[in-house]
DNA sequence: AGCACTTTAGAACGGAAGTTCGCAAACAGA
DNA sequence: TCTGTTTGCGAACTTCCGTTCTAAAGTGCT
């Protein structure tokens, strides 16, 4: 059988011999699909280097998949690069015609992906960087952090209990299961400390639990997204986000940013 | 004068410097504009046969710009390419001139929001708008959507419970709390539909509910990182995101995108 | 118009990467 | 333990870039 001819075959192709392939083919192949850009526009030894493979494997996977050597294969990337650059410009087009037709999914898409960006984008300006450091000195010294959200802000709160958990760091996230909130917050005391996160229509949960711990003693760390929160109300210190939006629907996207930096941040901090 | 940094500032600088140069390197000039994929990709002896001038001239024209030769050029032409976003590479130097304490919270914080912006852009051009469009109508048609996640993934799953259920849309989270996973599954049948989600390492969790899924009937759409995926080989729609990375940490920011997208386009298709 | 000087184009050369292949060590399965 | 496969390393080969040298074209001055 021969080389693939397009990168669709090629894809198909991998999917197909990728069990049988040994360890470092493996791994090769995992590469070239997560970074085609890398594999199209790199040299064998450079891509080599961040695949974290030998030069020679690349060209053993080239060959693995027909082609008479690394180059070969490279061709294949470097076409589908080229012919997909075409289409990303009138994509663009569409969405700033603001959505002809607003219940197509692509055009939802681009929406939402735009949205995104802006959010990540303001988000670097929003936040003081004293204000910042300030939270994670708080949370670094607590013994414990408590994890307070509910409803739309509690995928980032269990997002924050998983980073916490593979860094090492002492969280608990409390998630009222079957109504036990109160209860998972009993252990809380004044070495801890709570991350509350809430935004407009503020979860009551959120805020009686946010409440509750701070009766505990715990100092508070609060994402919300305004002075005027009633969050912020019993926030030590508080870190203000504004999600841009499209259409009826908020990005979450700034938010799981700065929840990723205040888990690595701390981490860190506690590791020295 | 310095070499252009950006591929703007190139053009910009060419169209300046265009009326005193020699014939030749006016053609190479008009053909860099023309063809700037072709410079990006090709070697320099190709180009050059393709523009119908030495490889020499080509040289020469990079040196013209200020840079020290074709390769430095090329460069400028291929992170065009890649990025396809013009404004971009300036923020990104700003960025990490602004920032060389690694360890610092608001380098993470801009590490990550400039990762979030990375993921949130490639996404328009990683999915088709046919593959989206096919697992919209299979969600749509389903009737109940079952939410399959674990760890990582999990907080995206919960945000499209939540999203569903504010959409009046039938979706049930798979959440395995106290391993009763497969019970919750029970009630699957072949008109319903499974969206799972998981990326490397893929949780075997995860892997084994949607196996499940499959056995009972339901048709499974996956949102998963590449076709090698061990989700993708359950799945009757793939849905291939790759998110870039900060260190160690990969962005949720695209697939979030995503998860709204599917969230609003089936809540909309039902809705007709 | 002719001549000399400057600028430009083309070609060959040397050096530097980059790619491929062969061999030996490591590993896995029997 | 033995055999077959895989992996890593380095050498050889190829390609490619950048430089330099020479020829030609252009330009200005007499």
């Amino acid at each position: 059988m021969g080389a693939p001819g397009d990168f669709e075959t090629l894809k198909q192709r991998l999917v197909e011999i990728e069990p049988s392939l040994p360890k470092r083919l493996k791994q090769t192949a995992a590469f070239a699909l997560q970074h085609p850009d890398e594999i199209a526009l790199g040299t064998a030894s450079g891509v080599a280097r961040r695949a974290h493979v030998q030069a020679s494997t690349l060209v053993r996977f080239a060959q693995a998949l027909g082609f008479a050597g690394f180059t070969e294969l490279q061709g294949i990337f470097r076409t589908h690069l080229r012919t997909r650059w075409p289409e990303y410009p009138e994509r663009l087009k569409a969405l700033h015609a603001r959505a002809p037709d607003p219940g197509d999914p692509m055009s939802l898409l681009l929406g939402f992906s735009e949205s995104a960006v802006r959010s990540a984008t303001a988000l670097r300006a929003q936040i003081e960087p004293e204000t910042l450091q300030g939270a994670v000195e708080l949370l670094a010294q607590a013994r414990v952090v408590f994890l307070l959200a509910q409803r739309r802000s509690f995928s980032v709160a269990h997002y924050l209990g998983y980073a916490f958990a593979q860094l090492g760091a002492p969280a608990l996230l409390v998630d009222d299961v079957g109504g036990l909130g109160r209860e998972q917050l009993a252990l809380a005391g004044p070495q801890d400390a709570a991350l509350a996160i809430s935004f407009a229509p503020y979860s009551p949960v959120t805020l009686s639990l946010t409440a509750a711990a701070r009766a505990h003693g715990a100092k508070i760390v609060a994402i919300t997204d305004s002075a005027l929160s009633p969050l912020a109300a019993l926030a030590d210190r508080r870190l203000e986000v504004v999600e841009s939006d499209f259409g009826a629907f908020r990005s979450l996207s700034a938010t799981f940013c700065l929840a990723m930096t205040l888990a690595v941040a701390v981490a860190e901090r506690r590791g020295r």
